[in-house]
DNA sequence: GTGGTTCATATTTTT
DNA sequence: TATGAACCAC
């Protein structure tokens, strides 16, 4: 149906195929800069949307926009986005619009699920068969690791990782082996090139492709094959790209080539939200926007239909310390709401304790405020080590969460060794597959065995599982192992002729199989062979697969049993077996939809493009947000992206933002004090109340305990804000430590075991008893005689000097 | 070839 | 702290 065989567009006049006279409902309600972008049709647009100015809304209505004037037809409209989940709503969202399914939308989805199609069209340009298969990390790590140890390198001092990431950033600068410019020669103890060189021929070997080939291998095939990136100029009259901030190099390019014909791109995106320039998007393509694509027309949405003016403010005062924006206002037309709410706490574990006494009480609605639903409240973090603090006190106080992102479902272990059987069925050649599998469960075949078959499938050139079966003839692999691999490649043979069996009442659908909706539910299932989900339990059982986890003791195994007969389950909605990896590949997410009530913790970066009535925003403390590995590596970049982070988390909440830090925080066991995040400082006073943990200082930002005589005066002038004495303190010490050790960061370790270095009497800060005098001092055990508390006797390490607390 | 030990190592992760 | 990989003893 979308073939380029169908009789080109142009021969049906554009004006037969207008019905612009029909009413356009998908007009209503758009504002006038929605309805700009929807309506400039012609030449390249940059669409410039600001968080929460629905941008979805105006790219959709585009879309049926394009449609219904008859400009396009479905399957001539390339629209891409980086998730599937985007890809869905969009789908969705169209679908609604246009009151039909938008199955017509062939080129709608992510740019590797719109490459893998291509590719397969086109893989002998490339030097590929049309079903290759897609390697995911996991796999590409192995090759790597067994290219890396062939090289007799020490894979030791130069992780396989180190090269992958290496490589990565080379596929994402579109960067064949060949074009690798000479001042990345360097590049994995000057061996990276030669090394990628040979990962690309062994891949090639495999019929194989990693994530990066995907865009890289069908950007080689525009720029070498003019005749074919003609065909596709000529058939995409309108390309669409969401999130266009996020793009790489490798994906400007692949648009660039593709909008080179019609001209009519529509990019839409917000430089303020970019946030994956470690992965290797440029925020300078969106900059480059209107010098790239000459006469490009700007819109920008502007108006804000998510957050109150107190959230919207804060937001934009912090992110206009970056240089370099598009620039953009963001306004809204509600009046009323609640100030962002500030709070410093001892630790991250009180930090922890503070969120979720907060959010219960937030549940009934306080201080005026309406009642939030768990679903209406989330918390943001910049590092996942930072959500244990909460798991563990919302597990001990019973409060529901859920944790969004973290390892997917296909990347677990098991989830992987199932798929690997899938596949040695499906493609035989699978070597990673094979060596997956092959001692998995324990057959007896360790590294000598393998290590034979491998030898033995080099040498007359043959996949490793003809390898083995050829070794076993041989007579090189005997005893208990030779046995148990006989009965191995016997099972394959058998399994394999089970799924070609199934496949001939239920054939591969055409080349466009790759598309989610060919991946319609299996309706028959009557004939006398096993369909593929009763295959795949066959595979599992008669492999002792099934039967390793059941024997296994560990805590973990009975939720991995439970997950293999969720992934027999997910087989449902597909023809075959094959249809499912393929699907698989590329669509890794796993949306666990919870009907029960539950907070929802995940990273910044997890939570773009997501939205919530009340946000948490734990942990700004200098050091981990902003990130002191990101600001080590990538400087003042580095810093504008953590800014556009904090940006992206203000932004996501509606009606009610608090943002945290902690002075101490436990991070790989060690103790370890921070000062605020400067990106507090970047908050505007006027927006903002300066709160104060309830019933440990009592009244205000450390009203409670007695302060020097030098402080009081401060203090009097400065009734609240975080301009507080010991605030201002710890300021002035950063700024010191700033200048007398540059490029130290921050972060002093303060083992305060190995610096029980109290004096008598010195003032001090212990967590549960305030603060005090020291009177005793016994190796690292303190008496203290404590102002609220009285006399106690403490270990050391609970305590701290009173200077280093920031209230 | 397997299983227990030790040691090192530690962001963010759309596909 | 806590996970994974590597190593050494069966």
């Amino acid at each position: 149906m979308s073939s380029f065989d169908d009789p080109p567009a142009q021969a049906i006049p554009l004006s037969m195929r207008a019905m612009a006279a029909r009413p356009q409902p998908y007009l209503d309600g758009l504002n006038a800069a929605q309805r700009a972008a929807v309506e400039t049709l012609d030449g390249p647009v940059l669409m410039l949307a600001g968080a929460g100015t629905g941008k979805t809304r105006a790219l959709t209505a585009r879309i049926a926009h394009l449609q219904h004037t008859g400009r396009a037809r479905p399957n001539e409209i390339l629209s891409v986005t980086f998730t599937n989940k985007a890809a869905r709503e969009m789908k969705d969202r169209v679908a609604q619009m246009l009151g039909r399914s938008a199955e017509g939308m062939p080129w709608l989805g992510t740019f590797h699920a719109i490459c893998v199609k291509l590719l397969r069209r086109h893989a002998e340009l490339v030097g590929l068969k049309s079903n290759f298969t897609i390697l995911d990390t996991d796999d590409q790590l192995r090759l790597l690791k067994q290219l890396v140890q062939a090289a007799g390198i020490d894979d030791k001092r130069w992780p396989a990782r180190h090269l992958a990431g290496v490589i990565d950033s080379w596929k994402n600068r579109a960067l064949t082996p060949g074009r690798v410019p000479a001042a990345d020669a360097g590049a994995y103890n000057d061996k990276g090139v030669a090394l990628y060189t040979q990962y690309q021929t062994r891949l090639r070997e495999l019929n194989a492709v990693d994530f990066g080939d995907l865009l890289l291998h069908v950007v080689t095939i525009f720029q070498t094959h003019e005749d074919v990136l003609a065909q596709y100029q000529r058939w995409f009259r309108y390309i669409l790209v969401d999130e266009y901030q996020d793009t790489n190099v490798a994906q400007y390019l692949w648009l660039r080539l593709l909008a080179g014909g019609h001209k009519n791109i529509c990019c839409v995106g917000d430089d303020d939200q970019s946030i994956y320039g470690w992965r290797g998007a440029e925020v300078g393509n969106i900059l480059r926007f209107e010098k790239d694509f000459p006469g490009a027309h700007v819109v920008r949405l502007e108006q804000n239909y998510r957050s109150t003016p107190h959230i919207l403010a804060a937001a934009s005062a912090v992110i206009a310390g970056n240089e370099g924006r598009l620039g953009k206002t963001l306004w809204t037309d509600a009046t009323e709401g609640e100030k962002l709410r500030l709070i410093g706490h001892w630790d991250g574990e009180e930090e922890a304790r503070w969120i979720g006494e907060e959010i219960e009480s937030m549940q009934r609605g306080t201080r005026g405020m309406r009642g939030f639903d768990l679903d209406e409240i989330s918390i943001l973090v910049r590092a996942s080590h930072q959500m244990r603090a909460f798991e563990d006190r919302f597990l001990t106080i019973g409060l529901p969460y859920r944790v969004i992102g973290g390892p997917r479902f296909y990347e677990r272990l098991e989830i992987r060794d199932a798929m690997a059987y899938f596949r040695i069925i499906t493609s035989p050649e699978d070597d990673l597959a094979f060596e997956r599998i092959v001692n998995t469960p324990r057959r007896g075949l360790g590294d000598k065995a393998q290590q034979t078959i491998q030898t033995t499938a080099r040498a007359n050139g043959v996949p490793l599982l003809e390898g083995a079966r050829i070794a076993i003839e041989e007579g090189h692999i005997k005893g208990r192992g030779g046995g148990a691999l006989r009965q191995l490649i016997g099972d394959i043979a058998r399994w394999r002729k089970m799924a070609l069996d199934a496949m001939q009442y239920a054939p591969l659908g055409d080349d466009d199989v790759i598309d989610e909706e060919s991946a319609v539910p299996r309706t028959d299932a009557e004939h006398s062979t096993v369909n593929h989900l009763e295959l795949a339990q066959i595979i599992l059982d008669e492999s002792g697969y099934t039967a390793m986890w059941q024997n296994d003791k560990s805590p973990d195994a009975p939720g991995r049993l439970e997950n293999l007969k969720e992934l027999v389950k997910a087989l449902e909605g597909f023809e075959n077996l094959q249809g499912f990896l393929e699907h698989v590949s590329l669509v890794m997410d796993n949306d666990q939809g919870n009907a029960e009530q539950q907070v929802s913790i995940m990273t910044l970066h997890a939570a773009k493009g997501l939205e919530f009535p009340a946000v948490f925003l734990p942990g700004w403390e200098d050091g981990l947000f902003p990130s002191q590995r990101t600001m080590d590596e990538s400087g003042d970049s580095g810093l504008e992206e953590e800014r556009r982070l904090a940006y992206v988390g203000i932004t996501r909440a509606e009606a009610l933002c608090t943002i945290s830090f902690a002075a101490n925080r436990r991070i790989f066991g060690q103790w370890q004090s921070a000062l605020p995040s400067r990106f507090i400082d970047e908050l505007p006073e006027g927006h903002v109340d300066v709160l104060t943990p309830p019933g440990l200082y009592g009244g205000g930002y450390g009203a409670a305990a007695p302060v020097p005589e030098s402080d009081l005066a401060d203090r009097a002038a400065q009734a609240d804000g975080y301009n507080s004495p010991g605030w201002r303190r710890l300021q002035a010490r950063s700024q010191q430590r700033g200048l007398s050790q540059p490029s130290q960061g921050r972060n002093t370790v303060i083992d305060m075991k190995a610096e029980s270095s109290f004096t008598i009497g010195q003032r001090v800060f212990h967590q549960k008893f305030g603060y005090g005098a020291v009177t005793v001092i016994e190796g690292d055990k303190l008496e203290i005689a404590f102002e609220k508390a009285g006399p106690k006797k403490v270990v050391a390490r609970f305590v701290c000097s009173s200077d280093d607390i920031p209230f």
